[in-house]
DNA sequence: AGATTTTTATACCATGTGGTATAAATAAGA
DNA sequence: TCTTATTTATACCACATGGTATAAAAATCT
């Protein structure tokens, strides 16, 4: 019997020439910079170059690409932003930081705002999968920004606007919501303004 | 030669059955309750029991029927709505309305958030007529926003968290999302509590 | 009555969608 | 070599969309 420490025990028929991370990194590509309901799985079929059959075959159907588009982007790009909760920075700086992820000027592999946010916006009309993803991650996120909260009120003497989940919950919401209006290609500078408004709740020492 | 004094001169040919102000308002109802991406034109002309042909000779098109349905509303609901703002109350009443009326219940005839709002979110992919309804509607609703936060600063005594231009802004935003947040049928207690937080930040003496 | 004008109703069109049936290609096992 | 398993490529399906061509219906004017 086969150990497959490489996990390439040889399968008998014809060889996959479907590669899921170029897939997948496409469909996340376009789903961020068009928005989930503006891209077919046509298109992303065509522009990984893989055929509608095996894409089918990977991910089951649309919802399926989405919510596995969601996970890898959320393996890719938010850990690294939920990652600056924690830093050993003031509160302050790290609260910066992350108005500044969320306001960044678009580069070419990275589109303005956040795919999250996006599926977030759109979750009533996308599929149950993708939906479940969406709960879990937000769940996760307004966890991790209680946790950082907490901290910063304990350890600097942060005053928090509400309770800690109810701030929590708040700082998530206008963080999201200030990157789905990067995308909506608002003005940087008038959002800035209006998030030192939003954020001026949290009052550090 | 007749003059028209009841805007009913008799034409030539066959008697019209369509009913403008009807389609409309199952347009305005639809757009509003299934957000404005998500309504066809075959389903508001079967709603309205209008033929197609004669809803496109009134509207040119889809985007004639969305910009005509939005400028509608503002004068069915939205003026209602800024007309909060000229009235005698003191303003942490009138802010305290407005947002009871982004968070209120759905009726049958008034779905949860705000057509307006609604169509703001989807701009990028609307027609360029709608585009215009909704940029002028923004703009005359951060005038009137502006107006009356003036007005609160010199009779009131109300402290603003920034300048009046960019406090009205902030206050626009904050109840656009909180209407769109409603939309997406979130807890009203919640976003009762975020909203607290969002709008402590003016402070009425 | 007949010609003319306007509106309606129906059917249609090209296009795009999510999803699949089918058969060829290509690999390993016997 | 021949069978079997798997993946690919292509073509296809039913359906929905925005928009329109066509002809009948119904009204007024001459």
């Amino acid at each position: 019997m086969e150990t497959d420490l490489e996990t390439k025990q040889k399968a008998r028929g014809r060889t996959r020439t479907f590669d899921n991370d170029k897939t997948l990194d496409v469909a996340i590509q376009s789903y961020w910079s068009k928005g989930p309901t503006q891209v077919s799985v046509n298109e992303i079929c065509s522009l990984a170059g893989v055929s509608k059959p095996s894409l089918y075959r990977e991910f089951k159907n649309e919802d399926g690409l989405m919510a596995a588009s969601l996970e890898r982007y959320t393996d890719q790009v938010l850990s690294h932003v939920l990652g600056l909760l924690r830093q050993d920075r003031d509160f302050q700086q790290v609260l910066d930081s992350l108005v500044d992820y969320a306001l960044r000027q678009p580069t070419e592999s990275a589109p303005a705002g956040c795919l999250f946010a996006k599926m977030r916006l759109d979750k009533a009309i996308l599929g149950p999968r993708t939906n479940q993803v969406i709960e879990t991650l937000r769940e996760s996120a307004i966890s991790a920004f209680a946790k950082w909260l907490a901290k910063a009120k304990d350890q600097e003497g942060v005053v928090m606007p509400a309770s800690i989940a109810v701030s929590a919950a708040y700082l998530d919401d206008q963080l999201t919501h200030l990157a789905n209006r990067m995308s909506n290609g608002e003005n940087v500078d008038a959002l800035r303004g209006q998030a030192k408004i939003a954020f001026s709740v949290f009052k550090s020492g």
